[in-house]
DNA sequence: GTAATATATGCGTAGTTGCGCATATAAGGA
DNA sequence: TCCTTATATGCGCAACTACGCATATATTAC
C-alpha cells in the first residue's frame, strides 16, 4: 500500500507529469529536461530522482550525462497501467504536446547540453 | 493537466485508497466507511468528499444516508484506467483484503448505521 | 593537477495536506 | 416544534512538499 501511495504521489505533480511525458517520447538527460521544460536544473534533477525512487525510471550514465528513461521491462504491472493511463490522459493536452514537440528537435550535442530549439 | 494532477493527488493517500477499495466492492455510506476502516467520521467524510470532488465518485442520498459509489458510467476513460490499476494493485494486499472482508458482512441496519461485524 | 561541465544535494522557506475536535447542517420521527 | 441521527465543515496545528539558491560531487579534457 505504501508503495502504491508513493507511486501516486510521484504522479501527483505537474512537473513530474510533464517529465514523464517527455520520457514517453524518449530517454533524456537532466539538462534536456531542464531546457525543454524551461525549469531549473535543480528542479529537473529532483523530480527525475523522485520518479526514479518511486520505481518508474531506470538510469544509465554516459560520461557526464545521467540518462533517465521509463523502465518498461522492469516496471511492475500496475506501474505499467499507470504510465499508460498518463500517456492516454495527456494525448490531447496542449502543454504536453508542445513539450514533446520541443524534445523532438532536441539534440545532446555537447557543452551545455544545448537543446537545438533556438533554430 | 490540473485535473490529472488532482486525480493522482486523490489517490496518493492511504485512507483514500482504502476507501476506493471498499467502493470497488459496493456502494457505501460515510458511517460504513467510518466503521469498516475504523476511522473518525470526519476523516471518512472528508476523504469521500475528496474522491468525489476529484471526479471518481457519484453520490446519492437516501434519508439520512449519503451513499457514495464509483461512478463507472460517468468516469472519463483515464479515470477508469486508474481505478482499474488500483484494483489490480490491491488484489494481493492484506489490508485491502481485510477491509473488504469486513465490509462484506456489513449491513446498513438502522440507527447508528451499525456494521454487523461484531458477530 | 586544474578547469570545465553535468548532476546531486544541503538548507531555508512558503505553501499544501491530513486530521482531530467542535460545531453546523440536513433529514426523519414523534 | 423538538429531539435524534448522519453527515458536512470551520478551525487550528503538525507534518509534508516543491523549489530557489548555493554548494558538493562526479566525470572528462588538457
Amino acid at each position: 500500500m505504501r508503495e502504491l501511495v508513493k507511486a501516486f504521489k510521484a504522479l501527483s505533480d505537474e512537473t513530474r507529469l510533464r517529465i514523464l511525458n517527455l520520457l514517453l517520447e524518449r530517454e533524456c538527460c537532466v539538462c534536456e529536461v531542464m531546457q525543454v521544460l524551461d525549469i531549473s536544473e535543480s528542479r529537473a534533477s529532483r523530480n527525475l530522482s523522485f520518479l526514479y525512487d518511486a520505481g518508474f525510471l531506470k538510469l544509465r550514465r554516459e560520461g557526464l550525462w545521467a540518462l533517465y528513461s521509463i523502465d518498461r521491462e522492469g516496471l511492475k504491472e500496475h506501474y505499467t497501467d499507470l504510465v499508460e493511463a498518463v500517456r492516454k490522459a495527456l494525448e490531447g493536452n496542449e502543454t504536453a504536446i508542445q513539450d514533446r514537440r520541443r524534445l523532438r528537435t532536441a539534440q545532446r550535442i555537447g557543452p551545455g547540453c544545448v537543446v537545438a530549439s533556438t533554430n
